[in-house]
DNA sequence: ACCTGAACACCGTTCAAGT
DNA sequence: ACCTGAACACCGTTCAAGT
């Protein structure tokens, strides 16, 4: 039976989970499926467009419509938790969103709940808490992808684990709670 | 006369700031000094090196001791300035960062600041401001390269950094505050 | 409709050999 | 000491030709 774009999507994704977004190339994608390169080319236009796959598929790990909880704070930790799920997530996400510049999911979602909260600029404070949160994990990838490298110690490498969720909490109390002040 | 590793980081800041972190290769960067690729590496162990001291330039412009304003949100105003000077400043920062991986200036002085200040958790508090600055520049300048390709209507090109900078100002009062109190 | 094979114009990196 | 030339093992993308 013929491959599906969904087949290459989920390869793709795999690949980066696995390798590395470093080793995400279209031929290694190809060989994972046990196809040739230009192969691929018939269900996606190039490799910017299966990347914009990859990171929707990253934010929105089940097939339904993307579903967020009901709290900021609550928001903030989920994307977060999806972002870490994947090998350099906020990576890809970061590269792939000049897909939709504007509007980083779950951005639009947090602004409404801060708005209903009675924030007066919601969307440039759930603008903010998104970025800070892409920035967080973005940094904390990075310095596991070297962590990884470093094959000896792995415990100072959990120890750099804990040290970033503590410090996420930290923002997830003190900047959630700056933003959805209503000054 | 021989080549200078300055000046090998020099082309390398030129060609990213010129035409993006996409088209900076050891080889272009060659080509821009007239000489074969593999001349590079007398200098330069390997690309991954070469992209670091480019990231140390865009964070430290002048040869100068880094030096940061002495009041966080004019420390984080600074960052964001040196980030923004140059064509995919954030991501290159961000992937360079695999070398000292704990500590993005300028997080050590914004937490002395903020320490100074009597906040109670201000290496948390200095991390993950940094970390939101990186973000924001991150998307802003993503954000930027879909507008540049998209050559005609340059007007939304302006009006999405005239948002980008208001959204900015808004963290700047909303979150340094935040992470300023003394709670 | 969907894929192969082969090509094109690139990469990063290494390393003998030149000067 | 510093660089060239040439190679190696890769890239993304295109496209005739096959089935």
């Amino acid at each position: 039976m013929p491959l599906t774009r969904d087949q290459v999507v989920d390869a793709a994704l795999t690949v980066a989970g696995d390798y590395g977004l470093g080793d995400l190339s279209m031929r290694r994608v190809a060989t994972e499926l046990g196809v040739q390169a230009g192969a691929l080319y018939w269900h996606v236009a190039n490799k910017q467009e299966l990347l914009i796959a990859v990171a929707q598929r990253i934010l929105n790990p089940n097939d339904g419509a993307p579903t967020w909880p009901s709290e900021p704070a609550r928001v903030l930790a989920e994307f977060r938790r999806r972002l870490m799920a994947v090998r350099d997530g906020a990576e890809i996400v970061a590269v792939a969103h000049a897909d939709q510049p504007l509007y980083l999911p779950p951005a639009p979602e947090l602004a409404a709940q801060l708005e209903s909260l009675g924030v007066s600029d919601s969307a440039a404070a759930a603008q903010n808490l998104v970025r800070w949160v892409l920035g967080s994990v973005l940094t904390q990838q990075t310095a596991q992808a070297l962590a990884a490298a470093d094959t000896r110690n792995q415990p100072s490498a959990t120890a750099v684990a804990d040290r970033f969720e503590r410090e996420f909490t930290w923002g997830l109390e003190h900047l959630v709670r700056a933003a959805a002040a209503k000054a």
